[in-house]
DNA sequence: TAAGAAATTGACTAAATGGTCAGCATTTGA
DNA sequence: TCAAATGCTGACCATTTAGTCAATTTCTTA
């Protein structure tokens, strides 16, 4: 059979739902320690480039999970209903626009709209899983080199730090 | 039935794959009309920020093209197949990232790789169409007002144009 | 307004996908 | 080392989804 036989998947997941689910949970737990990250440092600069690079990692890394989530959505949320998709997403979402309201309120970004900002950057960033094989195609049918990844999370970073009037860190 | 019976359907289209094919073709058509819009002007900020509303205002408009084509890249292009797919997707680039360089050879905006700042308003500008539930869910289970589309349509350029070092045209 | 063409439909069939189960293989530990 | 438990599998059944077709309705236009 290709890769395992169903049977053996219904072992360990009563129904197709099942093994859906576990995956999505398995992203919203990936996605909220990323959300820590964001947390930990008081410099925008710094936190939204860790923001972004960890989340850059694992589109490249792990591009399965943001695609089952990106399927989910596209399709309106039927596995995961409304009050969960509502619930994961108002988590994520609070901690990080009132820290973004408050940088732009003390003057150390820009004064944009944190809700925007932020579905900038989850876009940016899950574009790298989500339409990974769009960009292999565009890459003469390759997947993107390390040198690319990194190139691919400098510009990102650097056009949004930049674009909210930060200088980006380091390089 | 649910909006049109089954054999109606196929009275247009043969078979399922044959109606998808067609939405394809059309996303790839209007997709290739903001593309136009794109090489209109010769000053950065201007061809940029139309590329970008035009976009916008159409995942905001017709998003169900945009979720089509996303669902055919997250798993693979299975109909398009990967010659067709080459083809339109380099057809799109190609221009676009030539005008790009020489933007960026005349120092007319920073020296910035064109294909990730490329992947950048694609992924930023589709986002409001594909993950319309999610945004939806987010804002309190309201679609976007005019104004909120205005809103981010705004932030995307701002941010996009001031990453590359421009200064956003208008308001 | 009647004859032919085009559009629409419900009821049926075919194919694909999801799920069950009994039995075989492998691991674990007294 | 040999039960018992756990893991794995093919062959079968159920449900859902795709596709067909003949019969009916609605449009044209002579």
């Amino acid at each position: 059979m290709a890769g395992l036989p169903k049977a053996n998947v219904h072992y360990y997941f009563k129904t197709k739902k099942d093994l859906y689910n576990t995956v999505l949970e398995d992203v919203v737990v990936l996605w909220k320690k990323d959300a820590d990250a964001f947390n930990k440092s008081d410099d925008p600069a710094t936190a939204i480039s860790e923001y972004i690079s960890s989340k850059m990692e694992y589109s490249f890394a792990r591009p399965f999970g943001s695609k089952v989530w990106a399927n989910e959505i596209i399709h309106g949320a039927p596995v995961l209903g409304d009050e969960k998709l509502a619930q994961f997403l108002t988590i994520w979402e609070k901690r990080k626009t009132i820290q973004l309201s408050r940088w732009a309120e003390q003057g150390k970004i820009l004064p944009v709209d944190p809700h925007y900002l932020l579905f900038m950057i989850w876009a940016t960033t899950q574009h790298y899983a989500d339409f990974e094989y769009q960009i292999r195609v565009l890459n003469g049918k390759k997947s993107l080199s390390k040198k690319q990844q990194k190139t691919a999370t400098d510009t990102v970073i650097s056009i949004i730090l930049r674009g909210i009037g930060l200088e980006p860190v380091g390089g």
